[in-house]
DNA sequence: TGCAATATATAAACAACTTATATATTATAT
DNA sequence: ATATAATATATAAGTTGTTTATATATTGCA
């Protein structure tokens, strides 16, 4: 419902909101939670969702944990102590960004019929 | 203040917002407006700008208007019939998206403290 | 005289996402 | 029995889009 190329640059901070939210996530379970608040409006794609995972961990602000389940391996996604950090940051940032987009948006259309 | 890659995505939608509102802006007007929208917190490179408002030329949303001001070539652009249409749903889009993400981001942090 | 602001534009390099593909198990429906 | 949907992770090629750097030119201010 939602265009994919809006979403693109927020992806990286609402996997590591839901990340914070819910101790830790593996990587279908994220693309569920996500349909799920935004009533299928946002699906992530995993050719966009794992590159990110892989790359937050790389970067020291993810780390993982290996667990079977059902004769699945579930690979678990958690924040390190830096990642908590960063967490924050991002968080500040997208509400100034929802806040910039709404005044953007929210600009009267001209007045017209005053 | 807001990094670039949260704004990609939505660049488009702004800019036509804009046209819409205004009637007819030029490129360095569109900048200087985002700008004064956001205090400052968004601001759109050129290399990002002209690309999307040649783009949305060639596939029939905008047209523009070449004006002398003061020995400077000033371009305006400005929505097509189709562009018109175009905008509402970007609009719709958008709206959904803030409401997507806001979900998201207000979620309540766990239930701890209750 | 030089710097900042105004004004548009392109190109090379880089980053990121989409689409397609591969693999494997469990549950449900026919 | 058999097929389909859901569960689950992952990579690669191709495409798209952005950043950064660059070019050009005028006006106003210090």
């Amino acid at each position: 419902m939602i265009p994919t190329d809006l979403i693109k640059g927020s992806l990286k901070t609402i996997v590591l909101k839901l990340l914070k939210e819910n101790g830790r996530m593996y990587g279908y379970e994220i693309t569920r939670k996500v349909e799920e608040l935004t009533d299928g409006k946002i699906k992530l794609t995993y050719g966009a969702l794992y590159p990110v995972l892989h790359k937050l961990e790389s970067e020291g602000v993810l780390f993982t944990e290996s667990e079977n389940f059902n004769n699945r391996i579930r690979i678990y996604y958690l924040l390190t102590t830096h990642g908590h950090s960063v967490v924050a940051e991002k968080i500040k940032e997208l509400n100034e960004f929802i806040e910039s987009l709404q005044r953007i948006v929210d600009t009267k259309p001209g007045l017209s019929y005053a």
